[in-house]
Order: C-alpha cells, then structure tokens, then sequence
DNA sequence: CCAAAATAATTTGCGCACAAACTATTTTGG
DNA sequence: CCAAAATAGTTTGTGCGCAAATTATTTTGG
C-alpha cells in the first residue's frame, strides 16, 4: 500500500526546498538576482578570484550549470572573467566593485527570511545539520 | 563579514535536495521516470481520479509545471487525461493499468535509496519534520 | 437573464541542473 | 620529445519550477 506523500523524506525535503527558493524570489528580485547567483555570489564574497573549478566545489554546483551563471552575473557587471596567465584552461573570476558593493545589502537576507518563520535557532541549526550530513551520505556513494 | 557558505541553512537544504534528485535519477532511470514524475506517480498511487489540482495540491507542484509533467507520463502510457463530465473545465487524472503496475517495483524506492545513507531512522524522521515544518512557516506567509 | 468575476488548465518565457559531447590547454610517461 | 591521457571550461539537449498571459468554462450578483 502505497503512503502519504509527505510521509517521504525526500519529498519533505523536495518541497521545502521550492518553499524556500520561492520565498526568496521576490526578495532577490529586488537585488536583480535569482538564488543560485545568490548562492555564486555570497561563495564570491567569502572567497574572491577563484576558477570555475573552486566555485563549483564551493557551490556544489557543477560546471554546466555554472557557466551560464557566472556569464549572466558577468553581464550585470557584478563579477570579470579573466583567462588565468598561469593556466590557460581556468579563468579567473573576481568581483567588480558594484559586485562587492552588494555584498553590504545582501548579507542579512538569510538572517531576514528566516525570521520571518517562527522556528526556533536550535531547530534551524538542527535542521542545517542533518541537511550537511544526508549531503555527505548522499555525494558518498560516488 | 560573509560567512561560509555551508553555514547557512538555506543553501543546505538547497544542496541536499540536489544531492537528493541526482541520487535518485540512476535508479528512477530504470523505471523512465525522472522525479518530479515520480512524485506524480506516487500522489496517484495514493489516491487516483483526480483533478490537476488536486494533483498540484498534493504534490505541492504548481499547474504550469504539472501540466507537461503529466502529458509525458500519458506519453508514456501511465496515465490518461479525461475532460471531467460535471465540469468541463477540469480533467481527470487517471491511471492505466501500466501505471498502476508500476508502483509494486518503485514503492520501495524511497527506502532503498535512504537505507544506502547510513543516517538512522531516527535522523531521517528529524529531518522530514523539520522538513515539514520550515514549509508550512513559509507557506503562511503566502 | 446575463455581464462580470472566478476558476481550471494550458501556454510562454526565463533560468536553472545536469548528463554527454566537445574544444582547448596542460600533464604524463614511454 | 611527443602522443596519449588528464583537466578546465563551454555547449547542447531535456526536463523541471514558476510567474504571467491566455483560453475556456462555470459561478455570481445586479
């Protein structure tokens, strides 16, 4: 006999996750940004002038994905893309200045969102917690 | 100061969902389903005839995003699509026998997939509560 | 009764997410 | 030294996820 579809981790999981995309979206909209450059430009913020490469280790986004991110944060002139003089397989991104400036703004938007439910702190950080770790079970088997 | 990427929840649960749908794809890749249409066929397994509202209800999918979802799985021979007798501007959502069929093999799935993590039942239920819960709190502020 | 509002589903347009194929460099090992 | 393998990034094709616009039917309220 077939179960409730909330009965399902996965879907659970699935379906929190569009919540919150969807509840970021009009919040980044107002900083011209979807989540996944949200997410390109917070690994930026921590760590400047990386390969492709890193930023996809970083985001754990692959490369695929990535390029057309990064060309489309590029056209908003919040990030460069500099062939490495070292290598020239990688680029080297950096933020620009206006990229940089966001950062200011941006940074609470987290903080924000999640105040706005009322879960508790310990519930959140538990929550992060057992994310991270069915993510290194999953990404374990190859 | 920016803080780590992996120390924000949001950017977990976007990750392990990730982790989550590509973990999944290899296996469901047997059956020709991808997951958004294995969360379909699981709704209707639980409970069939029913409008792509119901369906969007349930599976917390909106219309624009089940209406081609379902057109491929009638494609593929899982399920049929009847314009409803007592209101013609619904559908009934049916499944054929193929499809019914289909459940015996996927329903276990979900634990197949879950029991190669070594996470504990208990963590697993953790998860799908807090899961839950973080969707229903940004649901409300709809 | 019937025009206006509401509802159900589809279509359109954009941006992921990723496998697979491809291009261009660099590293390697015979 | 240099051909073969490895590596970095891009491109292509498919399927979401969803807002917004559209079509078709039903409900409503004057």
């Amino acid at each position: 006999m077939s179960q409730n579809l909330s009965d399902n981790v996965c879907f659970a999981l699935y379906t929190a996750t569009n919540s919150l995309v969807r509840a970021f979206r009009p919040i980044l909209e107002s900083y011209d940004l979807t989540y996944p450059q949200y997410i390109v430009m917070h690994s930026l913020w921590y760590q400047d002038h990386v390969s492709l490469k890193e930023l996809s280790k970083d985001t754990r986004l692959d490369s695929g994905t990535l390029t057309p991110i990064v060309k489309r944060l590029e056209a908003k002139g919040l990030l460069t893309r500099q062939i490495s003089e070292e290598d020239e397989r990688k680029k080297v991104i950096s933020l620009t200045e206006k990229g940089r400036k966001l950062q200011e703004d941006a940074d609470e938007l987290t903080a924000t969102l999640m105040s706005r439910s009322s879960m508790s702190a310990e519930r959140i950080e538990r929550l992060r917690q057992l994310c991270l770790e069915l993510d290194a079970e999953l990404g374990k088997g190859n």
